[in-house]
DNA sequence: ATACCATTAGGTACTGAGTACCATAACGTA
DNA sequence: TACGTTATGGTACTCAGTACCTAATGGTAT
């Protein structure tokens, strides 16, 4: 009886075949020269499949994120219980983001050629950054939540959010190599601290 | 001698028809809904004219745009002018920027229908939403250029412009009407306010 | 007024993303 | 082994977006 069943392996593997093909021939011809077509057929599965477990195209792009947000949203709960109760103070809480941010760009540097493949996507094509800006406001929400769940205020959750993705788009956009965003990151964080100097 | 010549005029007046056409028609059935064929036809131009006016069907939503930027850099290069050398001063670079998005908030205002299916659109698509951000990010960028003529550092121009960007996206996710987004903008920035205590 | 050039319009035909539907194959379980 | 469930992959469709071509229209000179 094994922890996952053969139809769960034989999903995840289907998975990975996908993101694998994707990511090889999007770095080979880019994002617009490569249809779904050709990225099912490299993966060895119908074209149907493919949109059986990425809802469009640029999904597959983004296919780690689940994975990075739900741990993130984990550590930031341990910082935020740390730190309870938050309410007003957006210090505490830019602290409890800062550490769950830090935490979350170990894996962005644990894979560098996907990220930089990743890197290179979305200074080239518009739309994925986009998408990026899109599920970067969507992970937001969820951390205001859990921020408000440990007292911080409504105002100073989502601002102190805001904040920290402020402090990463600024990292990302002074980055020309993907390996120096995390050192950016801090750079960005630390700049926030002279300028609230801890008041709250 | 007329100032537009009559080709201009027609061009304004095909662009507007196309506008009015597609807001007309996403107000009553959804952005989904509507085809593009279907807006061409309402607007009585050709399929392939939407196309020449608008890059793709997102585009017309944020038709007004081009104009409101050139007007908020306008505003922001006469504020930037008064404070300059701006330097390595967060509240400088804040100030000159919150005074051009003031200013450029009047348009909202102005025009509370349009304003209203233009929330209701993004409030309902994410696509729309995705899109806002990505223009909002280009927007930045030449905010930043703006700053940094006029003397500001790279990092204290990219920051501030990032920390307008989260007031105003923290506005936009509490307001439940679209008339209160200015007011909740005044609130945000003076938000940073008390955080910088005016040290820069 | 007319002739000529540049620009704009609109039609046709194509590619590719994304969806709906269906028949089949594979897995899980009794 | 037999049966219900779930995943698969194929077909056919709609629509966005692009390329290309031809006709029309405005601008401008003679």
């Amino acid at each position: 009886m094994p922890a996952e069943s053969l139809q769960e392996r034989k999903r995840q593997r289907a998975r990975n075949a996908i993101i694998t093909a994707a990511y090889e021939l999007f770095g080979e011809h880019g994002f617009d020269d490569v249809t779904v077509t050709q990225i099912a057929e490299r993966a060895e599965v119908g074209r149907t499949t493919f949109f059986r477990y990425f809802g469009d195209k640029q999904e597959v792009v983004f296919a780690d994120d689940e994975r990075t947000i739900a741990a993130l949203i984990g550590t930031l709960r341990r910082e935020a219980e740390r730190r309870a109760p938050i309410g007003d103070s957006l210090a505490d809480a830019l602290d409890a983001i800062r550490a769950a941010t830090r935490e979350g760009l170990t894996g962005w540097t644990a894979t560098p050629q996907r990220s930089a493949v990743h890197a290179r996507l979305l200074r080239r094509h518009p739309e994925l950054m986009a998408r990026l800006l899109l599920k970067q406001q969507q992970e937001a929400t969820l951390i205001v939540d859990v921020l408000a769940e440990h007292g911080a205020t409504p105002m100073a959750a989502t601002l102190a959010t805001q904040l920290s993705l402020a402090c990463l788009y600024t990292a990302m956009q002074t980055a020309d190599d993907p390996a120096s965003l995390p050192e950016l990151v801090e750079e960005s964080f630390a700049r926030l601290d002279g300028l609230t100097g801890r008041s709250g």
